[in-house]
DNA sequence: GCCAACGTTGGC
DNA sequence: GCCAACGTTGGC
């Protein structure tokens, strides 16, 4: 079964669904919420870069995780409000994240847009781990430091069904 | 604090 | 194109 949208030409389309990360003390679900969106700016790696560049689209649902915290955990659900575009954070000097190779017209690294949808039941990696109905998630697998994940909408159910939500009420 | 995993850099 | 060195991530 898959979860359907209607894209700006009519047609229904496959909605994808993603895992981000954020350390808890860098900026928390909660600083999503009380600020109501955000720019996820940042991220430099390929890999990641290529999903918000290419894969992500307005309307896709996000699980928020907080890494490096104990225990690290999902805490939220978020929701692509931007497709991407070029991170501005990598053409200002004065930002820690700048790269003199990137620039407006021809921007290397991307960000998208998210806002909050829900905040959850803390949902604690190991409990994820410990779940065969996650078996194959890129968040478990060995090694796995991606801060932008692809999920299949059975995980995303999954995780949300852990914090006692039913994903079809979202 | 440790360290495994992995990405990037740069000499060759 | 190879690969050693190095830096980062992030769970433990």
């Amino acid at each position: 079964m898959s979860v359907e949208s209607i894209d700006p030409f009519g047609l229904p389309r496959t909605m994808n669904h993603w895992l981000m990360k954020s350390e808890l003390d860098v900026y928390p679900y909660s600083q999503l919420v009380a600020d109501g969106w955000t720019h996820w700016d940042g991220v430099r790696n390929y890999q990641a870069r290529n999903m918000m560049r290419d894969a992500m689209k307005v309307g896709d649902l996000v699980l928020f995780y907080h890494s490096n915290t104990k225990p690290p955990h999902v805490a939220g659900v978020a929701r692509i409000t931007r497709e991407g575009y070029g991170d501005f954070t990598s053409w200002d000097a004065s930002s820690k994240y700048f790269d003199e190779k990137s620039t407006a017209e021809n921007p290397r690294w991307f960000m998208v847009d998210i806002e909050p949808v829900c905040e959850l039941n803390m949902v604690p990696l190991q409990d994820m781990k410990d779940n065969p109905n996650l078996d194959g998630m890129p968040l478990l697998q060995r090694g796995q430091r991606l801060s932008v994940q692809p999920v299949t909408e059975e995980q995303f159910a999954e995780v949300l069904r852990m914090a006692g939500v039913d994903a079809a009420d979202l």
